[in-house]
DNA sequence: TTGGGATAATTCGTACTACGAACCAAACTA
DNA sequence: TAGTTTGGTTCGTAGTACGAATTATCCCAA
């Protein structure tokens, strides 16, 4: 009601936008027969197999929660944890050849559907919403990796 | 790699932004000894006591979802069930006083929060980013409400 | 070289989320 | 008034996330 500061304006858009994405991406993962997180999962590993720890700081988990969803994706053929060479505690996570497929497809189709969110934006619009995201982005210590963690 | 439309970087930025959108969103939640799903029906009813129905609506949740959820904030005090005058079968569910504190102090800190994450652009760009945002989400069926559902 | 502290990961218990199918009761409608 | 729709709950299943405790390995320093 009343005045509403652009702050507070773009505090509510950030946040609706935020839902939007988050049910966007889960709808996606579903029509993949995907869990939002082993969507995640499986994106993360696109960039190659790495242990337990990094993995938890990318989906920003404790290791007990990724310990499950792990055993979850390996269940379901998707990753399978692989001995590291040269340190006997440490696993690293690698997709299988079936979750290479599916997270190819899965990005595939989650890309075009955030892209159709903003199609209603004009080419400058979108260069510049483009340009505006990087900037929070990179503000804010979100990696540079070319998958969507 | 290589190649990188401008299609593709708004997906990828999309996809982050929301994901680092709902980590703010689910750190502020926490310091509220919130979980996030609490969080946004406390700011959802805000607007005022709504029936389950509507509720489910509003978080995009199946009612058989939404029974356990304000079942748990009822325990807590957060929000009461009162039965609708006119339809025996229905109930509302309404903010106690000690909800409407909690959500107004979260919604607050959210606020803050989320505006934080745009501190680093210009007035300029933050006015544009709002323009674009609000493009998207009246092009997606996103309410015009005051409260962040 | 051995002992002690850090590190990689798992297990366990708890609480919460989300769904669909089955169900009941009140409301509507033909 | 019978039959259907609607509002909500219950139940069973699967998944998510955490922290504390545990095990095994690694690494460093005395």
């Amino acid at each position: 009601m009343g005045e509403r500061t652009g702050q507070q304006q773009l505090a509510a858009g950030l946040v609706r936008l935020g839902f939007l994405v988050q049910r966007e991406y889960g709808e996606v993962s579903r029509q993949h027969d995907l869990t939002p997180q082993q969507a995640q999962l499986v994106c993360v590993l696109l960039g190659g197999p790495i242990g337990m720890a990094e993995l938890g700081g990318a989906l920003h988990l404790e290791k007990s929660s990724l310990t499950g969803l792990v055993d979850r994706a390996e269940r379901r053929g998707l990753v399978s944890r692989v001995r590291d060479a040269r340190d006997r505690r440490a696993y690293r996570v690698a997709l299988t050849q079936q979750g290479v497929e599916l997270a190819a497809c899965f990005h595939e189709h989650v890309s075009r559907r955030m892209a159709a969110l903003a199609v209603d934006l004009c080419a400058t619009d979108q260069a510049g919403l483009t340009a505006a995201i990087n900037q929070i982005l990179i503000g804010h210590g979100v990696a540079e990796l070319f998958t969507d963690d």
